[in-house]
DNA sequence: CTGTTAGCGCCTTCAT
DNA sequence: ATGAAGGCGCTAACAG
């Protein structure tokens, strides 16, 4: 069944289609008799707007594109459902795209994304893809920068507060009287993995308490990660008093580690985490967590986004919203 | 800046606009020095095509629509992973719905991705939109619906054995040596619901024992459900000795309404559930679960949409895939 | 207030 | 092997 037109409709309404068109825009001035005409023939004749050949012409598609790590981690599929939120409320879809870290695959996303004409993009980078982002905002296109942050990018960006939360919860750690407190955390290239081991680092020193290299892990932020350090630190001859673990799939990792190796939290090891996936609450003890206002972030960055696509014109200076993190004090510390 | 367009492709090699075209999309003959130049020239000025140009014009959008209830519950999380890896592999965008189980948002959403021209959709329908679920059919526009399915709907569809897996389930739980056997189970519109009830019932007839129905708790498959439900049970005169949950939303709340009353699984109350999320095998004890192929769900989706797409002129009769889920037995039955 | 017209960027016969 | 021309469905001047 081939799809009605504007055409089909003007012809059953016996006018001609921009009469039809504007009714339909709801613009410029139409007879009322014309506009009831016109909406009982687009009824009649079962007419549905093609958003393709209206994109094409007033260049604007409504569409924006979104591109995460991992929709699997809570934190990305969260965040996905508050830009949704948002972008339904304000009349866009949702392009999504699952760059699995893999900035091969972000390049071909951006790519795509570009060529299909999307109004915006909001992007959690693997930070390989600078200036083909950057041809997005040299050429118009909004981008929104989540989680975290390419140095030197001139792009808005929404995200937590990495190093003071960090440094927070290694200060109430070291307030519990401990001292050999271990990290766990991810890549020093992206900004969540360097803010948060900065924050650590801040915290000891401000106590007065050397760090040890033998306790600092760096790794991918995976579970696999999580679980080989938690294993290494619990393997040394004089192994930390207790372990902050930088997100939440490593945390998962290193509590299974730590299960395998029958230590009890908290009384042999304290234990505390960045993020607060159901499991974290759920777990015995349960979990001293680092809450990220991720829902928050997501609105935030889509409605930053919405924003800067209907001012396009309006040169403002790149927003670079911080949100605060709440910690979540449970049973584990 | 603006985009660079074909035109600009073609002046810049001094072909026409239509060789720039065959030489982009490869078919016809082009002499070889030809290709070359143009090639050259297509980088020299930047040139990127405009799919939606290039999609008004050849009828494909090389998009696939989304429609989930909910991109937080893990099975639908993976699911979408699934799918958008598929869909990357043979070069398709996904755009995602969140229909947040309300229908009234799910005719929205169909409503879009219809004017948006997407090559087809995958869904878990709600149920009350069939009548525009069938105009996308017969549009041409291929349907696949994915976890549960609307009766009557002639579509293809990829769903787990729900009703032999609860009742495969259900029937350990009597070998186990249990008879006063309560269920949590969602709305009995939506297939998952009633086929999950019907196969509790099952396993129950087969072993002669009498339901009580005191012992079943129908709701909605949430958190908030699983949590009352369990309330009620436990505070039942005579209370059951186990409980089959049937989703990992209702099973959290469930699992909390049981810590709230210090019940101990499985000495006072064996607990299994359908779903296998994250905290399933972390909880102390760990838990039995049915583990849907969610991965695999989403994959055979997408590659049989993507099929149809590529094969819309025959009429092929609608598939109906039914996936095996897998028992997991742990520490909590 | 309404109709005519000119494209948006691309693909695709149809000539040549 | 290549070019010219029409049109996908729609919006937005521009006339009237």
């Amino acid at each position: 069944m081939k799809d009605k037109t504007i055409k089909d409709v003007a012809k059953k309404a016996g006018v001609s289609i921009s009469t039809v068109s504007r009714v339909l825009n709801g613009y410029g001035n139409v007879n009322k008799e014309t506009n009831e005409l016109v909406r009982k023939a687009v009824e009649e004749v079962g007419y549905s707007p093609n958003a393709i050949a209206r994109s094409l012409r007033s260049r604007s598609t409504k569409t924006i594109g979104l591109i995460v790590n991992n929709i699997l981690n809570p934190i990305y599929s969260l965040m996905a459902q508050a830009i949704e939120d948002t972008a339904r409320e304000y009349g866009y879809q949702l392009l999504l795209c699952n760059s699995g870290a893999n900035s091969e695959y972000e390049k071909v996303y951006l790519d795509g994304l570009y060529e299909k004409k999307v109004d915006g993009i909001i992007i959690a980078p693997t930070g390989q893809n600078k200036e083909k982002i950057n041809s997005f905002i040299k050429s118009g296109i909004p981008v929104i920068q989540v989680d975290r942050v390419i140095e030197g990018l001139v792009a808005d960006a929404v995200v937590t507060n990495n190093r003071s939360a960090a440094y927070e919860m290694v200060s109430r750690i070291i307030e519990n009287g401990y001292k050999k407190i271990a990290l766990i955390v991810g890549v020093q290239t992206i900004t969540t993995g360097m803010e948060r081991m900065t924050g650590y680092f801040s915290a000891l020193a401000e106590n007065n308490i050397n760090a040890n290299s033998e306790y600092i892990k760096v790794g991918h932020f995976d579970e696999n990660t999580g679980f080989d350090a938690m294993n290494e630190l619990l393997s040394l001859p004089n192994p930390p008093e207790a372990v902050f673990v930088c997100n939440n799939l490593m945390a998962k990792g290193a509590m299974m580690a730590v299960r395998e190796n029958n230590i009890s939290i908290p009384s042999q090891l304290s234990f505390c985490m960045f993020d607060d996936p159901d499991w974290a609450a759920m777990n015995v003890p349960s979990i001293t967590a680092v809450k990220q206002p991720t829902y928050e972030i997501g609105t935030k960055a889509a409605k930053l986004l919405i924003n800067r696509v209907n001012n396009q014109n309006k040169e403002q200076k790149p927003v670079h919203e911080v949100i605060d993190s709440k910690i979540i004090i449970r049973d584990s510390m």
